[in-house]
Order: structure tokens, then C-alpha cells, then sequence
DNA sequence: GAGTGGTCTAGACCACAAT
DNA sequence: TTGTGGTCTAGACCACTCG
């Protein structure tokens, strides 16, 4: 029966058993964008459940973002250009789980190094200082979507390098080991440069979204990340409210 | 009947009536934060719907963060009420009288047409249905600074057509005319085409930042619009605490 | 025990798109 | 005409909180 779906804990929601299942064949590729989802009649003899419990399952995934539904022609695997809010601290990695996509990404530099230039003075620190840098490219589906520069304060995060940036991303660990009292974000479009469009894999026309992004804890500047985003594949986005 | 809080134009769901009606309580101040909803018999029996179109209702404006349910408690109004975006709906000339300098404008085009394609489906209206479209040229100090493409519900703002841009822009005329509950924001890097090339000044190679705007009001998309930046010239920043 | 919200069913009618 | 999603009903059982 439908019981083989549950999770093995017992106590879920039919529904979000068959959210479950679906996100889960969206996360492990069987269900490429544009493929059509079963609809509600077939869901609902396949699991066993009436057609509204099917119903809400569909309705809240097309609600986040997941599916596209068109009456009287289906339900589809959406698109998605990548989409977030710059408002909140958002980390990559969950960002994109969320889309119901697999994250993955390489440490390409990280290491400690005389600050100098604009990272000292955002960091607010004197030239010279040691600060820690690390640049991690961070790919959806495999497809890079973001490059993340970041400089650390060692003052504020003195177990920066020790950590596994392969398991738990730079922003992950940061928001746990010092969580930020204040943030400043700014947002630019700009021309890639040669090494940035080498590492994002695009072409020199490819203009790139710009996230910069200063946090402070107690005062002191805690770190300072570029997050460089292909224009084509990334955008930011938030809705205050729901749209009917 | 439930007729009498069916809208005029007679097609809503049941359940966004119900949402209009709790919506209007909260906006008016008749209810408070922390007041009580009714419960969902309660709200049953005074609409004369199911329970389960009254527990839509409530579910989703729960999930919109407008109510607070708890279970063998009660529903009430939510507390909070969202921090100040950094993407408030900003004024171009304000912002620019801001900086001590000097805005100027130009109406490119204003007029009623057919709505197709991404204007449509934006607007919420179907193909070919009249929509306004407007044009406008933003200069800070005589340089451009943004091109506003907009489109306008016409049944949300019928006098549109019949305002001096000139004196007052689009956006202040809107925010007093109808002032809009629902507010949608997307950012991208792009690159420019042709036309929009030659009104900014720019040339090929420089990226402009995009930022695309959607508003409603009681449900109806009010204004869809895009609003294109030099990248050289524009950026968009924000400061804020952090909530621990 | 009474009242609340959370979930679920087995039907129904409708609007819409493709054939 | 067929199949799709959108909505809605009138019940039902459950978990939970409170007095």
C-alpha cells in the first residue's frame, strides 16, 4: 500500500510523502527540467490517495518554485533560473538543494596572506595585516553558478583554514562560529575578467551579477565576499507576501 | 449568501475571499497583532463554505506570515511585520535629489496597446487585452541612468495615460493612486540590446544591471516593470542589522 | 471533555487546452 | 471529446491544548 512510501519514522503527511517523491526525482535527475509530471489522476491511483492530497502536494511545489503547472495541459519540471534574496544571508548550497538540484564545489585558494589594498580597508584592517583568503567555485548540476572570493578577519575567526570546505561551505561556517550582528550588501553588474570567465565557464560577453557582502559581529568586520554570478544562469530575487 | 463577498467582477475563488476579508481586517486595524481569529468553524458557518476552503484560507496566509496558527489553540493575527527591504520600491528622483543632484526626465512612449507575450502573462491578463506601456529616460546631472519599461493594469489604474510624466514619474503616481500590498523584485546582469545601447549611451561591452518590479494590489498585478542601469553608473546597496 | 487546527476522502462541477 | 488542472463540499479521524 501507500505505506511503502512513508518514511520509515511513520508520522508524515500523505502529502509530503508525494512531495517527497517528486523532489526526490527532480534532485536525482530522472526528471530533467520540462519533463512532465504524472498528473493528479495518475499520482493520485499510484499512491493510493484521493485526487486533493495530491492536489495540495502539486500546489505547494508549483508554490516554491519547483513545478510548473498550465491548466489543461500538465505539470512540468520548472525551469528555474537560479533565484534568491539578497536581503538574507542566503548559502549557495542550500539554495540550490531547495530548487531540488545538487550542489558541488571545488576550494580553488586558501590560505593566509598579507592583506593589501581594497580587502585591508574593507576588512578594516592596516595594510599588510594577515588576513585569510580563500575562492571556492560553487556549480549547480554541475554548472558553475557562482565564484565566492572571500577575505576573513583572523581576529574574529582564528579557525578559518582548518576547516573542510568541501563538507560545509565558507558561509555556513562562519554563520555558525560567529553569528553577524550587521550586514552590507551591494549589488552591481559587471564584465567578467579573464580568469573569472575561465573558472564560471563563460564568454566574454557574458555580463556577471555582483554580490558584495561585508558582515560585523561586535564592531569588527567579520569577513568580505564577492560573489560572482553568470548573468545568464543566477539572479536575486524576493517577494514580500505571496502572489495570488 | 457568500455572494455579498464575492468581488464585483463575480470570478474568485472562495478561498481569496476569505483571505480578502481576514487581509482587509488586518490592513484596517480592526484586528490588531496578537488578535484572535475567528476560528475555522466559526469562519465556516459565517461564509457558508467548507471547512476546507476556510483552512486554505488560513493555511496560506499563514504561510504568507500574516497569521500565527497553533494547534488546539487558535489563529492570530502574526506579530513582526518584515524588516525594511533594502529593495523598498525606491524613487529614482528621490533618490537622486538625495545625492544633491539633479533629475531629469524623458516620456519615450506612452500609450494604450494590445498586451502580448511576458507583458501579458505578467500583468495577469490574457493575450491582446489593453495594457498602458510606458517609456521613460532617467538622467542624474544629465547622464542616463535608467530606462523604465513599464507596464500597467489598466482596470487597476485607468487615468494612467493621462498623467505629466514629466512633473511626477510613473512610480510616485502609482504608489499614491493605488498603493500596492504585494511587492516582487529580480535582479539580473544583462547585456544591452541596441535600443537600449543608444538611449543610455553606452556601448556593447558594458553590462546593465536589471531590476524587474512587479506590484499588486487586493490580488491584481497593478505594474509590471524594468527598470535597466548602465553597470558603470548604478549599483544597488544596502546596510542592516542582523536579527539574532 | 470541549474546542482547536491538521489531515484526508470520494465524490463533484468548472475552465481550459489539445485533438 | 478527452484530459488536464482549479475549486469546492460534507463529511471524517486525529493530535493537541486547556480548563
Amino acid at each position: 500500500m501507500n505505506q511503502m512510501l512513508r518514511k520509515p519514522g511513520g508520522a508524515e503527511p500523505l502529502y509530503q510523502s508525494v512531495k517527497r517523491f517528486i523532489v526526490d526525482r527532480i534532485r536525482s535527475g530522472d526528471w530533467p527540467v520540462d519533463h512532465r509530471v504524472p498528473s493528479e489522476t495518475e499520482l493520485t491511483r499510484d499512491f493510493g490517495v484521493s485526487r486533493m492530497t495530491v492536489h495540495r502536494a502539486l500546489r505547494e511545489l508549483s508554490g516554491e518554485g519547483l513545478l510548473t503547472r498550465v491548466q489543461g495541459v500538465g505539470t512540468f519540471v520548472a525551469a528555474g533560473k537560479a533565484q534568491s534574496s539578497p536581503l538574507e544571508i542566503r548559502n549557495i548550497a542550500e539554495e540550490i538543494r531547495a530548487r531540488g538540484h545538487t550542489h558541488t564545489s571545488d576550494v580553488r585558494l586558501l590560505r593566509q596572506e598579507p592583506a593589501k589594498g581594497r580587502a585591508a580597508r574593507h576588512l578594516g584592517l592596516p595594510d599588510g595585516a594577515p588576513v585569510f583568503h580563500s575562492l571556492m567555485l560553487h556549480r549547480e548540476n554541475g554548472i558553475p553558478v557562482q565564484l565566492e572570493e572571500r577575505y576573513v578577519n583572523p581576529a574574529v575567526a582564528p579557525d578559518y583554514l582548518d576547516q573542510d570546505f568541501s563538507r560545509v561551505t565558507p558561509n555556513e561556517y562562519l554563520m555558525q562560529a560567529v553569528s553577524p550582528d550587521q550586514v552590507e550588501h551591494l549589488i552591481e553588474a559587471v564584465a567578467p575578467n579573464a580568469a573569472t570567465r575561465r573558472l564560471l565557464k563563460i564568454d566574454a560577453r557574458e555580463p556577471c551579477l555582483l554580490l558584495e557582502r561585508r558582515t560585523w559581529a561586535r564592531g569588527a568586520v567579520v569577513t568580505w565576499a564577492r560573489l560572482t554570478h553568470p548573468g545568464s544562469r543566477y539572479r536575486l530575487g524576493e517577494t514580500f507576501a505571496h502572489r495570488p
